[in-house]
DNA sequence: GCTTTACCTAAACTTAGGTTGAGGTTTTAG
DNA sequence: CTAAAACCTCAACCTAAGTTTAGGTAAAGC
């Protein structure tokens, strides 16, 4: 049954993916040295795929959109068994999975927005005393460890800017 | 005044702002080569700085968290008159400004987030007539331009995925 | 005064995500 | 049948934001 589905199927060549795909040419060999996707080759060494390379090309699409690195795109596809056409499960579990990391990618930039919201108020950038202006001084004298940001009451403390010498 | 100013003033070695910075040396050289901080040299031909230059590189680092990058962060920094350091003003200008740029971004993400979530309900991914997973098909034959999730109303569309085919 | 540490420049190297070019083969259209 | 279009591989190139290395000079500590 899986051979002579793939004997059967009508295959597309490189020229015809990109086009549907809306890729360049040289982007489909890329992702094929990146193992993203794969191909056969006719009896010229062509390649030829099989239409379900749309559906992995969309799916690589898609996790760029939402600022996934290929080889994590990679190891998502990878998970699917045999290199599979991703079905409607398999991209409900990969979206679940992204999305995940998409909201941490925007709470992430809302605790930065805060940050320079509160900041905005108090122009403590040009003070010593400002966590976002100085974190040196501050975060290492406070012994908070050394990345702004990676928790929400560090923004919320930057509100509290002020402004002790300068 | 500013001639004395500029004689009078401690000034820090490249080994002294990169540590009080928290960035390599090499980051320092980088950042003079593309113009985003300014030094003078010693006798011995040896780089020192005005302390503000911990204040531009703070500046530069709250630009890098928000996603800017450095040229954009050049041109920010290099409106300010003559490598002035930035003031309470400037910032306040300056953040402003990301800020907005900040808001677009999270929109952006909000949109794609909003996206997958419509699309993780019908799984339309593997569809042929989903949105998000066939563009070309839908985006071009509705001809509304070619880039996705940049208007909020194709997220909110997407959120329709249908099943005609397929 | 000597040795270690800090500093200098210039160029090469790094990762990500591709693009471009050269030189050669296959397929397709007329 | 022939020419053009599409395809092949391999290697070099691109941007961003730095880092690393090599070979040499300056400054600081004892």
């Amino acid at each position: 049954m899986s051979d002579s589905t793939l004997r059967d199927e009508p295959r597309l060549s490189v020229g015809q993916v990109a086009k549907r795909a809306d890729v360049a040419v040289s982007t489909l060999h890329f992702y094929e040295t990146k193992g993203l996707i794969r191909s056969w080759r006719n009896t010229g060494n062509q390649r030829r795929y099989k239409k379900d390379v749309l559906r992995r090309i969309a799916v690589i699409k898609a996790g760029q959109k939402m600022g996934i690195s290929l080889s994590e795109i990679q190891e998502t596809l990878g998970q699917l068994p045999q290199s599979r056409t991703p079905t409607k499960e398999d991209w409900a579990n990969m979206s679940r999975f992204w999305q995940a990391q998409l909201d941490e990618k925007i709470a992430y930039m809302m605790r930065v927005r805060e940050m320079v919201d509160g900041c905005i108020g108090c122009g403590c950038l040009s003070m010593k005393s400002c966590p976002m202006y100085n974190p040196d001084d501050i975060v290492a004298k406070e012994s908070n460890g050394a990345v702004w940001l990676e928790q929400p009451e560090q923004a919320r403390a930057a509100k509290n800017c002020y402004d002790k010498e300068n």
